[in-house]
DNA sequence: CTCTTCACG
DNA sequence: ACGTACGTGAAGAGT
């Protein structure tokens, strides 16, 4: 049988592990306080790869100790770095444990590192005809790749990885694997601490490389260079690029006292496996491990609930748990599937909702009194509506929570989020119903029913620790007076709906079909053939091979076609306009009219979007099916869609409120910049009064819109972050005045700096950082040795708490809107939210009362040390609320 | 099912 | 030297 022999990087593998799973340090740990994060997320690893590759032998390498020949080579080799922590230390004896109750061979050498082991055992592999798969975290190992090693390499958390063959690595960094020592050698390696040439990075290194091959080539061919600062930089360091190939140079002939012999890999010692997961406390694997074992999963029991024992649900006098199963994600028109209902281990399951509205089940769904543990408050409320029930209080939702709790946990999936808890009783709808076009509800009732008992058991169990940490994270405020009440408004406003106006739409869709066919066929004629103008391939194709136009920007694939790109272009040739032209009609028309109709249902003549409460990073709300929050605006051509949105009543009009610049102003108090704050307080265009800062101008009259629009930017780019770069794109400057634009602003108002400057330091002590009102986002990339995904996370730190105060700010502004419109007894219906903008149907005579109303509302929705401004507008369709 | 493009705040 | 603005959703093309 055909060899196929798995090594892992194990050091370089647990740290990945560890720092995947580092935002769940306390959640994983066991009895004795032990942290099992790293061990947990090893064992994923493991799990994973065994099943991608059925592996005949196997080995786990682990560095040896801090010095090796590498270190007495070059003292400061891998110097610098931060020490490792001792969550992590603690758990290495432990996954060396978890390897032995697998089968698994693992090794280390004194004065090696695990990279010469795999290096040294991949050749003696590749000359024994093996297939090897290396397994690391560290990009570096790619040079061991040939036609029969392919090197893994984790990307995200532990069980994602990209697989590099040669052709890969030659793909992906334009030199074969041999030269990734050379261009090591070239460039050094910032995070193993030694330098290569001075001046050298990636890119020169590559032209080096595709010249002379090799830095014995580069070498020889020195002195026949022309004269430049790059050559005295190669003459100069010489020593230190041979040095540095040295040091990048794994070893393929390390005195290991393994051999391939040894690596026969059987499978796991399930006895021992299975102790080490006790004592670990993996209940997931445990679970594994016994229906691996054929070990029958643990039966649930239910009653099947019937209108002869409807009476039994009286037992429940105090809180009961529901579910309500509807097979498609739109609640608004799925089917309905089958319900569950119970409390403390007695569940009740039932394929027909019509039972729902016999009063032994709907009193108990509206009851106040008893409240509802439930999963997604706001498709169950919508969902029981259509069936003519209210659902009174509710008192755990655990989408709810589990997003508060971590946002990246925001799976729609009952089963995938309690497994993200720790919790293993339940499957995922995936394996129970299948998936893509075979997803189906079960006709086995005892399957189907099985599945729904154990959801309720899922959210009843997890309820007590999740509340438990919502409250030590300072997040039940935010969760009781926030997210919860927010749920039953958006509820509100998605049944609602918008009313849109076909014949409108329709109209529009004739005119802007004529218009693309004349287009079209004047681009066919400039072009000289018909193509597809929407294929960026296709236009690529004819824009710069067939016409020769300037390459200005490339994608992944190919050329970019994309506006700023096309915009440059304009002037080379007429096609081009004609081709803006036609993509911006093309996507009016795909995507606000003809998408827009699909979407009005055809019994009221409205659109019911859904809003996603638990999906955004940051706390904002997102819209589909159809998107509402997206609707064109900025260029006239495409705002004429806002006349197919009309009020459902005759005599009624539209009103829209809408905060201005709420992120700034959000900025200002939460810096506590004393500058922008007065500039608030004293109600000044804070763009004008940001330019005549930065620009050091007199007077408001030397504000030209040039220089406003200019210092508009950078207070945009301040709330996302700031770079140079990013700055001098968007404005179309140097870098080097995007600089000087960014240090004058940061002197002007010295607290935005040292907020910057605290945020990012507090996101990297805590690894998470936090709105006005708690709301939680973690940043695990803060971590990261990558430069790219850092910074992201840093840029991230910075805008989160000003996008996601902003977001609480308006979820609060529209709890206090609907109680409002309530208690005066008003019609007025709220109907859509925009992140800063809030959108009513009225009857014509309320639009005088909304107008005092609504701002009051919003702006005294929070208390901030600046004040916050709304601006209203209204008129018969949405297009003329402006 | 991923990529590119483009609509919004 | 590195390679960039923050947060979203939908459509169409092409694998």
């Amino acid at each position: 049988m055909a060899k196929k022999l798995l090594l892992i990087d194990g050091n370089s593998v647990a740290f990945r592990a560890f720092f995947a799973l580092h935002n769940q340090l306390e959640r994983f740990t066991n009895a004795d306080g032990l942290h099992t994060n790293a061990i947990y997320g090893f064992n994923t690893m493991l799990d994973h790869m065994i099943k991608a590759v059925e592996p005949t032998d196997m080995l786990v390498a682990f560095d040896a100790g801090k010095t090796t020949f590498r270190t007495k080579m070059f003292d400061d080799y891998k110097g610098g770095r931060a020490k490792t922590p001792g969550e992590f230390s603690e758990q290495m004896p432990y996954i060396k444990q978890l390897l032995d109750a697998y089968g698994i061979q693992h090794y280390e050498l004194k004065d090696f590192e695990a990279d010469d082991i795999i290096g040294t055992l991949a050749g003696q592999a590749d000359a024994a005809g093996y297939t090897t798969t290396v397994v690391t975290g560290d990009r570096d190992l790619t040079q061991l790749t040939t036609d029969h090693t392919t090197v893994a390499v984790t990307v995200k958390g532990v069980s994602e990885v990209e697989r590099y063959t040669p052709e890969h690595v030659q793909e992906k960094l334009g030199i074969t694997p041999k030269q990734i020592i050379d261009m090591k050698g070239l460039t050094g390696d910032t995070s193993d601490n030694y330098p290569g040439v001075t001046k050298v990075g990636e890119k020169t290194a590559l032209k080096l490389l595709k010249e002379y091959g090799s830095i014995e080539g580069v070498y020889e061919n020195v002195d026949a260079m022309k004269k430049s600062k790059m050559k005295e930089h190669l003459i100069e360091d010489h020593d230190l690029a041979t040095r540095a190939k040295v040091l990048a140079t794994i070893k393929r002939d390390a005195p290991i006292t393994v051999g391939l012999a040894d690596l026969a890999y059987a499978g796991p010692d399930v006895d021992k496996l299975a102790e080490f997961y006790t004592e670990m406390d993996f209940q997931s694997f445990l679970k594994k491990l016994h229906v691996q074992s054929d070990e029958p999963e643990k039966p649930i029991e239910f009653t099947v609930l019937t209108s002869a024992n409807l009476d039994e649900l009286a037992q429940f006098s105090d809180h009961v748990d529901f579910y309500l199963e509807m097979p498609t994600p739109n609640y608004h028109t799925s089917a309905f599937a089958g319900f569950a209902i119970g409390a403390d281990g007695k569940w009740f399951i039932s394929r027909d909702v019509e039972l729902l509205m016999k009063p032994a089940v709907s009193d108990l769904l509206s009851s106040t009194s008893i409240t509802k543990d439930v999963f997604d408050m706001k498709r169950t409320m919508v969902g029981l509506n259509r069936l003519g029930i209210q659902l009174g209080t509710v008192d755990f939702d655990l989408l709810l929570v589990s997003y508060l709790l971590d946002t990246n946990d925001n799976s729609n999936d009952l089963g995938s989020l309690a497994e993200q808890h720790g919790y293993s009783d339940l499957p995922s709808d995936e394996v129970v119903y299948g998936k893509g076009v075979k997803r189906a509800i079960p006709d086995d009732d005892q399957v189907f029913f099985s599945h729904l008992a154990r959801k309720l058991a899922a959210i009843a169990a997890l309820k007590p620790e999740l509340l438990k940490k919502l409250t030590a994270n300072e997040q039940a405020p935010l969760y009781d007076d926030i997210e919860k009440p927010m749920a039953i408004v958006l509820a509100q406003m998605e049944m609602a709906g918008i009313t849109v106006d076909s014949g409108t739409l329709k109209a529009m869709g004739s005119q802007f079909k004529e218009r693309l066919s004349e287009i079209e066929q004047t681009i066919y004629q400039e072009a000289g053939e018909e193509f597809n103008i929407n294929s960026p391939k296709q236009l690529g194709h004819i824009l710069f091979e067939e016409m020769k136009l300037p390459v200005i920007k490339k994608t992944k694939t190919g050329y970019s076609t994309a506006v700023d790109v096309l915009e440059k272009l304009a002037p080379e040739a007429p096609i081009v306009a004609n081709i803006l032209q036609y993509r911006q009609i093309s996507k009016i028309n795909s995507t606000y009219v003809v998408g827009l109709l699909d979407a009005i249902h055809s019994s009221d003549q409205k659109v019911h979007t859904r809003y996603l409460q638990t999906l955004t990073q940051t706390g904002r709300l997102s819209s589909v099916d159809p998107n509402l929050q997206n609707i064109p605006v900025r260029l006239e051509e495409g705002r004429k869609i806002r006349k197919a949105f009309i009020p459902s009543h005759d005599g009624w009009q539209i009103f829209s409120s809408d905060y201005s610049q709420i992120e700034l102003r959000v900025l200002a108090h939460i810096t506590g910049d004393a500058n922008m704050q007065e500039a608030f307080k004293e109600g000044d265009d804070i763009h004008a009064a940001t330019a005549m800062r930065i620009f050091n101008l007199k007077s408001p009259e030397d504000v030209t819109p040039n220089i406003r629009r200019q210092a508009k930017a950078v207070n945009f780019g301040i709330v996302y972050g700031i770079s140079d770069y990013g700055l001098s794109q968007n404005i179309g400057i140097t870098r080097k005045q995007a600089k000087s634009f960014i240090d004058s602003y940061f002197r002007e108002y010295p607290g935005v700096k040292a907020y910057m400057e605290n945020i990012v330091k507090t996101a990297h002590e805590q690894g998470y950082v936090e709105t006005i009102s708690h709301r939680r986002r973690y940043l695990p990339d803060i971590h990261s040795k990558s430069f790219n995904q850092r910074s992201f996370a840093e840029r991230t730190a910075m805008n989160t708490p000003i996008q996601g105060s902003a977001a609480d700010i308006i979820k609060i502004a529209m709890i206090k809107m609907q109680d409002r419109l309530k208690a005066e007894g008003l019609k007025a219906t709220m109907l859509l939210q925009v992140h800063d903008e809030l959108i009513f149907e009225a009857p014509k005579e309320e639009i005088p009362v909304l107008e005092k109303l609504v701002p009051s509302v919003m702006d005294s929705a929070v208390k901030l040390d600046v004040p916050l401004k709304v601006e209203s507008h209204f008129g018969d369709t949405w297009y003329d609320a402006k």
